[in-house]
DNA sequence: CGCAACTGCTAAGTTTTGCAAGCAAATTTA
DNA sequence: TAAATTTGCTTGCAAAACTTAGCAGTTGCG
């Protein structure tokens, strides 16, 4: 993804949470935060990385290729029946992902 | 692995290379393989050692995980290597899912 | 209104990766 | 033996991650 700073200011506003909130939990800098979501950082650390994966519930392997670190072959994806509710949407692209994160935003943002 | 600068020495060793012969090829300076196998290099990045790994033929999780980057275990690499929205946009509601996938509906049909 | 806490952001500083240049010792070649 | 090449290594530097400190605008509360 060219402009992943985009989708880590859309998962931390999709939780309503604020930049020194997620630095509470994450010990990531708000400051640092503020130049991630702007799109100044080129590569966060994999510890970094996983720090937010770990806190936003995403993939931390997905949050790694998408900034382009080499990973090893994904596998195709097995036929999961059960599981959370996320499964069941399927396939998105990059672009719909952010837009989802948004939209969630504003359907939590109106039960508040 | 707190001195992996050895286990490094000891691959290129094994294989009877100089340090320049293996720069030709990795693209990575004899000047930082020294430093490297002298136990300087704290952590060198996930491009450094997927260069390496590839080169020398061993495994580059392993590598990761040696010098102590966060990897998630086989069981999970498996479970969770599925692309799946859960893993990008993070836990949602049964709710939420269905204004989601309504939403998405939404965006797609407007795209064309 | 007044002010205190909160919000995102920037500037400056520290640390570390990784490279280019070059040095001294060893090895090779003439 | 003498010169040239090769070897591992060190130094100095640029680039980038990440932090601390602090600033200006907003929000909440008496």
């Amino acid at each position: 993804m060219e402009n992943y700073g985009g989708y880590f200011r859309a998962l931390r506003e999709s939780k309503q949470l604020t930049l020194r909130e997620v630095e509470k939990v994450t010990d990531v800098s708000n400051a640092y935060l503020s130049q991630l979501e702007s799109g100044k950082i080129k590569q966060p650390s994999p510890l970094t990385l996983h720090k937010l994966a770990t806190f936003y519930g995403v993939s931390y392997e997905i949050l790694m290729e998408k900034v382009g670190y080499p990973m090893p072959k994904k596998q195709e994806r097995e036929a999961k029946t059960e599981v959370n509710a996320a499964h069941r949407i399927g396939e998105i692209t990059e672009e719909e992902e952010v837009e989802i994160l948004n939209y969630l935003k504003f359907i939590r943002s109106r039960k508040k």
